[in-house]
RNA sequence: GCCGGUGUGGCGGAAUGGCAGACGCGACCGACUCAAAAUCGGUUGCCCGAAAGGGCGUGUGGGUUCGACUCCCACCACCGGCACCA
């Protein structure tokens, strides 16, 4: 130990010096490395702690000093508690802003990563965050993105990663895909342009086939995640119910299927409508007179020409051309016209809809823009003006004819969409909505021509992305147009050197224009092949790498299923709600996948997660752009690490966004100063007898010792701050004006506050050890447990209440019986003042704490 | 439009159905100081009152209860997600 350690603890006058106490402790736990998870001969319980790993864009920020400090807080409390704590960090260093930021300066991706990475280690380890520092990941390094293409591959083996044509998320500014999730509000999620369609070959995850499963299975998340993200996802994949129905259509041999929410309303469709972008449309606009042609091809054209904002707008009018083509309803024969509508979308369902004008909005809306016939065949009325409310038998159909005239939806031009009794049905005549659906699925199930169905809003995965900074895809195009994959001793595919290739984005992968990187051979016959030129989405990457923590530097498998095993899931995961959809879903479709493959033994990867809010400037996000940034490094600076982590511990629940005007360092720093100062002042040996120490402070010890793991695992940081703050006050207290510093109790509450504070101000917590005559670290010292005979007050306040108002109250022996008590409460001086004569007519009486008297 | 969430002092926020406002910030008063800073002590929900004390108070209106920030119903405001998904 450097001998002058202890003295460059203190300031220039023997007072708490916060940045020299910072550096000692983080050079011993630099040489130390006492957070190291234990290993497989480790028998203490297993906990794994995550805080989703940080994108190297710069130096670290405030959202990252909250978002490592929960996790920190939480990785601390369970080594107190005598469990064996993961608690690692990595990077997810793939991806656009490093690649954007070479094209701005000519240089490797590479470099800017690596520069920023080393950064924010450094920020980390002044920071004072106890991650296991041997396990440490960058997504970028070919170690990694090796098993990025050894998942791709098995994925590909299972029929789940699969190239098709199909209308795509195109940005025109980052020239490259994106993925449904990776659209805003129509606009990029990245550089915010507006998103445009476009028809290419992608590559893409099938998580479509794992939509039930991904929703079924939030029902195990219910309490362990946010409730809103549990319900964002549930909306996302959006499950509806219903049913496919087959209709001829003149002139084609085969049918065409549409899906259905409302397949007892068939009888009332009027006219299908097909996506015009849809393969369906063009070959029935083909088959079709060549005015029709004409006019399909015109409609196709601008709508095309839309950005998805434009799309999106459900106020513009209704637009569609007829293709004077006719579909034959399955259930009555009748000819059907068929048009081209984009209101309807060439990837849902089955990119062609029945049109119900008279029971659904949109329907309707084009009837009357068309002058297409609408047949009213549910009578909404039934419910509504019946005496039974809701029908849950079938019934009699409404009796006033009047009704349902006034209710006309061609007059009116508002759908009928909510409960009734089906009427000009056939069959389903007379039968309420639910049992209509159930008829005519089974009717048409019998006849062939239909069949109870799901849809789902979830879309394929699109993972191939036209840039240069990720995992290139390990296949190979061989001459003869078949797609391989490379032999899996041929991985990882490494990326090429980026200088000399022209990263700008034109629309292609600048992996194509590496020719000598692209020229590879065609793994059965030796023949010239090309590599794929494109890369992964990154949000592949991290949708793993929990799983990579777990058997760092291995080199023959991605993880070993054994120590995942051992440690997987994980106990507890942080990050942003921003997360909610993309990372979440993906990583949770991984999951299910390696499951499927037997290589882990659970279905999904987080068993609590913890969205932390935003720390905010003036009631809005920060912004490198708006010059309102409040930087990490400068804080760390001006208040040490430590204030930075109780200040931010302190202000506020952790869901909720945190604005910086009130996150008080200064107040944080007086705290530990507080504290430290006690620590100091302490003047009893650590023999002492602490069942001699005041009473009264002790309660409060061991008080906190009895609240503070519970708190701790509800996430209630800063109430745990604010006991610390009230056993500091207590303590000094004791020692200014009570039982004075040599009392045991008083060493007895230091330690514990030691103890304690290491959660959330490691170095002052190492500090205050040091100077209570320990051996490092307090950070791995168990917590002790809370002395139940000094949790039971002797006396307690008892509340008398007249008419439900506090009247008084009284200082009672906690063991008092009801009897005693009420007796106590009516000759109370001030009670009976208060009653001023009136007569109790009942007490209800929950000894000791509560007299409760009523009167008239 | 559909789904979800949140409303508590000047501010951040506490509160198993049992004294609302813990803890802190800020403010005010005082001690120390030539003075300031730092530090320490005190006061601080609003209204009436010199005080004792009283009245009112957790978005609004109802309800359940001896008792409601907490549970139920309706409404208002704000925030978030989805949105021509058949």
């Amino acid at each position: 130990m450097a001998p002058t350690d202890t003295v460059a603890a203190h300031g220039p006058e023997g007072g708490y010096d916060p940045q020299a106490v910072q550096a000692k402790w983080q050079e011993r736990w630099a040489a130390a490395d006492p957070f190291r998870a234990g290993g497989a001969d480790d028998t203490r319980p297993r906990k794994y702690v995550l805080a989703m790993f940080p994108y190297p864009s710069g130096d670290l920020h405030m959202g990252h000093a909250e978002n490592y400090l929960y996790s920190d807080i939480v990785a601390r409390s369970w080594r107190h508690r005598g469990y064996n704590v993961l608690n690692p960090i990595g990077w997810d260093s793939f991806g656009l802003p490093a690649e954007n930021a070479a094209i701005k300066r000519g240089a490797d991706p590479r470099e800017w990563t690596y520069a920023n990475i080393d950064q924010q280690k450094a920020g980390f380890r002044s920071y004072g965050v106890s991650f296991d520092w041997n396990r440490v990941l960058h997504t970028s390094d070919p170690e990694y993105y090796q098993w990025n293409q050894w998942l791709f591959q098995r994925l590909f083996e299972r029929g789940l990663a699969y190239r098709k044509e199909s209308p795509v998320n195109w940005c025109p500014v980052d020239q490259t895909v994106l993925a449904n999730e990776q659209v805003v509000d129509g606009h990029c999620e990245r550089c915010g342009a507006e998103v445009i369609k476009k028809k290419l070959t992608q590559w893409y995850f099938r998580i479509t086939d794992y939509a039930d499963r991904l929703l079924d299975d939030l029902n195990q998340l219910e309490g362990f995640w946010p409730h809103k993200v549990i319900q964002m996802q549930r909306n996302w994949i959006g499950r509806s119910v219903g049913a496919d129905i087959d209709f001829e259509i003149e002139g084609r041999a085969e049918k065409v299927t549409v899906f259905s929410t409302r397949p007892d309303t068939l009888y009332g469709a009027t006219f299908m409508v097909v996506a015009p972008d849809s393969d369906l449309a063009a070959e029935l606009a083909s088959g079709s007179t060549p005015e029709v042609r004409m006019r399909f091809q015109d409609y196709l054209e601008t709508v095309q020409k839309q950005t998805e904002i434009e799309r999106q707008n459900t106020d513009r009018p209704k637009t569609g051309v007829f293709l004077d083509r006719y579909a034959i309803n399955p259930i009555n024969g009748e000819r059907l016209p068929i048009w081209a509508a984009d209101y309807v979308l060439a990837d849902y369902g089955h990119g062609a809809v029945m049109a119900v004008p008279a029971h659904d909005q949109r329907d309707l809306d084009f009837a009357r823009e068309f002058g297409l016939p609408i047949r009213v065949v549910v009578d909404t009325t039934a419910p509504a003006t019946g005496a039974i409310p809701v029908i849950a038998e079938d019934g009699p159909l409404s009796e006033d004819a009047d009704d349902i005239e006034s209710i006309d939806p061609a007059k009116t031009g508002v759908a009928l969409t909510g409960e009734g009794r089906l009427i000009n049905s056939g069959s389903l005549d007379g039968l309420s909505k639910r049992n209509a659906i159930t008829r005519i699925t089974e009717e048409l199930e019998a006849a062939g021509t239909g069949r109870a169905s799901k849809s789902y809003r979830l879309r394929d995965w699109l993972i191939s992305r036209q840039r240069f900074w990720g995992t290139p895809i390990p296949m190979v195009h061989t001459e003869d147009g078949r797609i391989v994959p490379v032999p899996e001793d041929e991985l990882p595919v490494r990326l090429p050197d980026a200088h000399g290739l022209d990263l700008a984005p034109k629309g292609t992968s600048p992996l194509g224009a590496a020719s000598e990187w692209m020229a590879t051979t065609d793994p059965e016959t030796g023949a010239a092949a090309l590599r794929d030129p494109d890369t992964m989405d990154t949000f592949v990457d991290s949708s793993w790498y929990f799983l990579r923590f777990l058997s760092p530097g291995n080199d023959s498998v991605a993880f070993d299923p054994t120590e995942a095993q051992r440690w997987a899931p994980v106990d507890f995961y942080i990050g942003g709600v921003e997360h909610a959809i993309l990372h979440l879903l993906y990583a949770r479709f991984i999951t299910k996948v390696l499951f499927d493959m037997g290589l882990v033994d659970f279905t999904e990867p987080f068993s609590s997660l913890i969205n932390q809010g935003m720390v905010i400037l003036g009631g809005t996000k920060m912004s490198k752009s708006k010059g309102n940034l409040v930087l990490f490094h400068e804080e760390l600076a001006t208040h040490g690490a430590d204030a930075l982590r109780v200040a931010l511990a302190f202000a506020g629940p952790v869901e909720d966004d945190k604005d910086w005007a009130d996150v008080s360092t200064t107040g944080a720093q007086k705290f530990l100063s507080r504290a430290w100062r006690i620590a100091q002042d302490v003047t009893s040996e650590p023999d002492v007898v602490w069942a001699e120490g005041d009473v009264a402070l002790r309660r409060v010890t061991h008080r906190l010792w009895a609240e503070a793991p519970g708190l701790i695992e509800q996430t209630k940081f800063n109430v745990v701050v604010a006991r610390l703050m009230e056993l500091v006050n207590a303590i000094r207290k004791t020692i200014d004006t009570g039982a004075g510093p040599a009392d045991p109790a008083v060493r007895e509450a230091a330690e514990a506050v030691a103890m304690i504070l290491d959660l959330f101000a490691p170095h002052t917590a190492e500090e205050m050890w040091e100077a209570l005559g320990y051996e490092p670290f307090v950070g791995l010292v168990g917590w002790r447990q809370a002395d139940p005979t000094l949790l039971v007050e002797d006396t307690v306040t008892a509340v008398v209440q007249i008419d439900g108002k506090v009247r008084g109250t009284l200082e009672v022996s906690a063991k008092i019986d009801g009897a005693d008590l009420e007796a106590l409460a009516r000759a109370d001086e001030r009670v009976v003042r208060s009653l001023a004569g009136r007569e109790i007519t009942r007490a209800i009486v929950r000894a000791p704490k509560v007299v409760s008297f009523s009167t008239n």
